[in-house]
DNA sequence: TTGTACGCGTTATCAT
DNA sequence: ATGATAACGCGTACAA
């Protein structure tokens, strides 16, 4: 690899010049400033950015981390975040927590030993030391604590509506899918629920689930309809636990909708593509990504926002397996 | 953030002591040992990364570079090469290339220039300079090139199985959904399933399709129906054109496996959970992943191999979008 | 067993 | 308009 003192050698100056050059700063004349072009060109330079990092204490990349990129939630956010961040030449240092604090600290240490910018963390501790103590900005993603910048939809007021539409078009023989305990957005929608259904003086049961795999989903779909044959009207703690559910139901016989409804959380792209199509909660997922990363650009860039939480709105997706109302409410 | 330095004062010793303990090359006492033991918890140093990098001109750092990460196949990719190089202590810059070479360019510059190690990366151009000239190594994941190190399966294979087994269940008017033409795995695949039919002499018809997006692969399944209404079998390219066509063949009203069987290919978590399940051919994505990071650790620690590249197995999935047989072949 | 000093590739300061 | 040089934080000869 050339360095800029073989440039500078190649063209004939400094490395003050090419320096200066480079990132224009400073006087240069126009014909040295040819000379070090063709240089650069014929030695096929670019800058080391691990030296100019070393120098000015910080560099162009930026830490990403998710809980699990296998959950087809993330991705999308992933996306979010990548295309706005290489959109502003920034680059991602990425990692899986698997909502795991040990993990989650040793990512985000080697963040900062890396001299990035900023982190982007979707974390269920954001009040912990590990984010605490950090001296660049972090935005947590999809999660969020009191005052510090964050990008999230409303889960409670999902949850919410998750109830009232099942609720609207019938159902009276509710289960709620509890998702994992330590996962706050999980938490927020089944309160929401449960919110919602106590309001309305309708019964309900609750499963719960311990993860968002897929694998285990099953597991619990299966449990739902062993515990509560009745039912008539599921849910989802996210679109992954609603798609077994509805596997479920429809292995042993039930129609969906008129059966049994459902509704999921997240819409993620699968969910259109069922049979039937599954009704959820839409959260943006992509433009959430994106948000976060132009949030943490801005903290980057200024250090102090107006603007500091956003919170997205989560939308009713009515797809095919709740039924149909003319109107309600 | 605390300096060798600052340790070093901390603890009365030299710089040089530090870093010998630290990393411990050459002799250090017990007592001074434990001394800036003391002084690195007291400050909580940690190395500097960067430094370390540009002094001995590698990182911990490493590249991968998918096409997109929201193609439901490639997170369990990543999954594996994360998790591999987690355990390992490297870290992944992340890229979505969007299968396009400028953007591939774009970013191993950009690798190269934040000094990583390694580079993974799915790319359909790998002869091309961007690869040829790198002087770090390279393992191409999903992709193949003669003679250089890469981990895929055999997407031929896969296309022939694909063909032999919905042949062996019935069908006869079989329509092949050919994958974008610049994508290689879609290719082979389409091949082997052509190569199969034609030896059996069996007529097929072919739908072109451009993309592996989730809103398009609805379009393609449609027109499908429409050009070849009295279509009994679809070998299509991957799971999610799978999933539009089976979602299209229901909203039909046709019965599937009875009226068209349909074969996917990949075998991504959603398969299982769909209704009727699909049969695919299975490709192991996050083993997959997990060789090629370990091929490419070895490759960089030891610099010559002697297996370099690594074919997985496809395995077909038999499921319920086609019909059961007792036995054949 | 420990310390001094140089170099990794840049940028920025200060002369010239 | 340009050049010499210190500094960023670390690892390693080499000297002590």
């Amino acid at each position: 690899m050339a360095t800029i003192r073989d440039v500078a050698k190649h063209a004939g100056v400094s490395v003050a010049t090419v320096s200066r050059m480079i990132n224009d700063a400073g006087y240069v004349h126009e014909d040295t400033r040819k000379k070090i072009e063709t240089a650069i060109r014929e030695l096929r330079y670019t800058p080391n950015e691990v030296a100019r990092s070393l120098y000015k204490r910080k560099s162009k990349l930026t830490g990403l981390l998710l809980p699990d990129i296998t959950n087809p939630f993330f991705p999308e956010l992933a996306r979010g975040v990548e295309d706005e961040m290489q959109a502003n030449r920034f680059r991602i240092i990425f990692g899986n927590s698997d909502e795991n604090s040990k993990k989650e600290k040793e990512y985000i240490q080697t963040f900062v030993q890396n001299n990035v910018v900023g982190v982007i963390a979707s974390t269920n501790h954001p009040d912990s030391d590990t984010y605490r103590k950090l001296e660049i900005p972090v935005v947590f993603l999809d999660r969020t604590a009191d005052n510090r910048p964050s990008v999230y939809s409303d889960g409670r007021e999902g949850g919410r509506m998750a109830a009232q539409e099942i609720v609207a078009r019938g159902s009276r023989r509710i289960t709620v899918m509890q998702g994992p305990g330590h996962i706050r957005p999980a938490q927020d929608r089944y309160q929401g629920a449960v919110e919602a259904l106590s309001g309305s003086g309708i019964s309900f049961n609750v499963i719960q689930t311990s993860s968002f795999s897929f694998t285990e989903a099953g597991t619990w779909a299966r449990e739902l309809f062993e515990k509560h044959p009745d039912t008539d009207g599921v849910i989802a703690s996210n679109d992954i636990v609603a798609t077994a559910v509805l596997h479920e139901a429809l292995r042993l016989g039930k129609k969906v909708p008129e059966d049994v409804q459902i509704i999921g959380f997240d819409d993620v792209p699968l969910s259109s593509l069922l049979t039937p199509s599954l009704t959820t909660i839409r959260q943006p997922a992509y433009d959430m990504g994106k948000a976060a990363a132009r949030l943490l650009i801005q903290l980057i860039e200024n250090k102090d926002m107006t603007q500091k939480t956003i919170q997205m709105p989560v939308t009713f997706i009515e797809r095919d397996t709740t039924r149909k109302v003319e109107h309600y409410g």
